[in-house]
DNA sequence: GAGTGTGAAAACATTCACAGCT
DNA sequence: AGCTGTGAATGTTTTCACACTC
């Protein structure tokens, strides 16, 4: 294991991103400075070296980081290298397009379940699996010792969907449904609202943008 | 308080959710209290009493909050009163997701064109519109006054069509590509990366949960 | 009594600026 | 010279607690 310190909450929304950037940056290049990440990622350098500075002494004084010793760290704080298993629930358009979606397994996530209620979706294949009724959802759960549920059902269902794959023994919720769910104990729930996006971005039409560009 | 005060971004990003928020409860309540919004939206209550202030002076005091003033003045100052226009560029399994996206026009969004590259999906009719070559996104922008691009495209694509939107004249862009995109000056970006919301949830499955719940 | 609006305090997050290492 | 790691300073956000209104 590692550093327990705990890191904050800002930082750690950060640390995929970081993740991103050395994925963006050309192959061969060994090193990369708090600088460049910072530039790729659109924050500041000191903030960079201070979230990174809570993995623990990744860099080099007058040098920068190792590309691939700061991925390794990375990857390790986030806890990817155990390769975590993931369902989704609802495949609907957008349950597809996630079932789908080439970046859950290229970070180390596999999704191992695909479920629905509706008779016209189920034993659908997609991406390589079946589509299952809802039913059979704790048999795979224990099976793949799944980690995350994946929400994609509408929002009418979303509730009690939660409350069956905290019933399967998950603990992490990643919630694409437009509901607001309630708190489970010792459950972690990640919402995603598209249309909420939309309309942050709405409010920063109308008027000056916060930074402006300099 | 007026309005012309400008509104902090963390106070910004929890807007939406309030006015989700006022969706959630049941129909025939006429007020709402900032300690029932709070328990909804999981916030603190004196969070809400202080974000919804940036807004004016809305509630009474003893009273609570009217649901319809509450409602109006949430939209009103994110902007989604003039129902804005958006297009949804590439349209593969994600983007013909967000294009059947009932949530989009619930609040007030309007999609007006679906553009891809891929000769085999040009002409498909999806959600009421043909996908459309990119060739012709500069015509449609312009002919609806587009103000959001959505792009869904695969990550190589990303930065060429951000760059192609604001040619187009689009001043914001909703970025679902796990691309980061440069900085264009004047131009709002919000990037919405699905594997990355993973990677939180999976930072907080290790370790004890930040706020246990109480 | 119930519930808002808001100063003041506390907690958290970002940025500066520089000592110290390569 | 170039770049990290981090105290100290600054800025932002959250929370408390209570005067005030209905």
């Amino acid at each position: 294991m590692k550093n327990n310190t705990n890191i904050p909450p800002a930082t750690v929304q950060r640390l995929p991103l970081y993740l991103q950037c050395l994925d963006q940056i050309d192959t061969n290049s060994v090193g990369i400075s708090s600088k460049k990440i910072a530039e790729i990622a659109k924050v500041n350098d000191a903030q960079v070296r201070r979230d990174l500075s809570y993995l623990g002494t990744l860099g080099t004084r007058g040098v920068g980081y190792d590309v691939i010793t700061l991925r390794k760290q990375l990857e390790l704080e986030l806890g990817l290298v155990d390769g975590l298993s993931a369902i989704i629930i609802g495949i609907g358009n957008l349950g597809s397009a996630l079932a789908e979606y080439g970046g859950f397994k290229e970070k180390g996530f596999k999704i191992v379940g695909l479920f629905d209620e509706d008779p016209k979706k189920l034993n659908k294949q997609i991406a390589g699996l079946t589509v299952n009724p809802i039913s059979k959802m704790k048999d795979v759960c224990e099976k793949y010792n799944v980690a995350i549920g994946i929400i994609a059902t509408p929002e009418e269902v979303a509730e009690e969907i939660a409350d069956k794959l905290v019933d399967c023994g998950i603990k992490s919720i990643l919630n694409f449904a437009p509901a607001m769910l309630k708190n489970k104990p010792g459950i972690q729930i990640r919402s995603v609202d598209l249309s909420q996006e939309l309309q942050i971005l709405s409010y920063y039409l109308d008027r000056k943008p916060l930074k402006v560009s300099e």
